[in-house]
DNA sequence: TATTAATGGTTAATTGACATAACTAAATTG
DNA sequence: CAATTTAGTTATGTCAATTAACCATTAATA
């Protein structure tokens, strides 16, 4: 999913094959296309940035949500992340296993566990965040702070449906 | 990947896990979450809509790509779609299978072709960019027009980087 | 011009994400 | 206390996407 640097060689029967993906096309006037790109852009920022942790967006959404809501059940955490089940499992154990999480066993019902930050995990957190912001603000650079508040409105609403 | 219909059971261990992707952290803030959450409805909503004529948004990229630049090599084709030469094989050997394109091989240079649309892919082609601008519309139906305009010139901002 | 290197396209193999189904243990219901 | 449901896990299969290796052709270089 890395394509940071721009291809090499642009080859000569196209018009101006503009870098990373050309794409001058009807294309342009559709907000699913534009949303497309710019979401690859800030994720791919995002993942260079969360790689020298050694973590993925999904496990750093993880953390975050864990950290709102302490003691939640994986099922829980499946739904909030939109994943299924079964892909809770490795997630979590990855966090645990840096002892960054841990699953609790629950005292009325002990089938389930409650999902708790550790320690490491709330500092980790905390400094995850920080470079979540700073990787919003790099990937968004050739928009002014007005620009963004209003960005992030819109997509909101896109989404809250 | 689809994801329409809201998950049965909340459970009771969690504030509001308020139904779809529950979400309620210190991510709200990062505009990459919310054009991840907000891309992700409009690529489902694009995909369920393409789906009734068998096509995948890559290849209703590349029908638009090629139509505004006949005579294009694969290579260009693969960069334009930000995806590798491989994956263009398949995907040319569907549209062509399916009579929406062609290959042409190159007079000067034997090895390189030239894609162009057939007629029938033109004429898919407009009814497709209907469905797009439908898809557009709906799944940000939350907006108003002029919101829609902004929201299109932010993004734009963003990728055109 | 003969040899080598580079390029366009293809094939093949590997990886990895993801969904689905099936299983265990515990809880609920009748 | 039997039958069903639920939380979590394991196992399996599918499919997309990257990578490496390959052929044909062109370009470069000696």
């Amino acid at each position: 999913m890395a394509k940071p640097s721009p291809p090499a060689a642009p080859s000569e029967s196209l018009p101006p094959p503009q870098m990373q993906t050309a794409l001058d096309s009807a294309l342009d006037d559709l907000i699913g296309y534009a949303m497309r790109r710019a979401q690859l852009k800030l994720f791919q920022n995002l993942i260079g940035r969360l790689s020298a942790h050694d973590l993925r967006p999904a496990q750093f959404s993880a953390l975050a949500i864990i950290d709102q809501n302490p003691g939640l059940m994986q099922a829980d955490l499946a739904r909030a992340l939109a994943i299924e089940p079964p892909q809770v499992v490795p997630l979590l154990n990855k966090l645990e296993s840096r002892a960054l999480a841990v699953r609790v066993r629950c005292k009325p019902d002990k089938r389930s566990y409650g999902i708790f930050l550790s320690k490491t995990g709330e500092t980790l957190l905390k400094e995850l965040k920080q470079i979540a912001v700073q990787s919003d603000l790099d990937a968004t650079a050739a928009l002014d702070g007005e620009e963004r508040e209003e960005l992030l409105r819109l997509l909101k609403k896109v989404y809250q449906d």
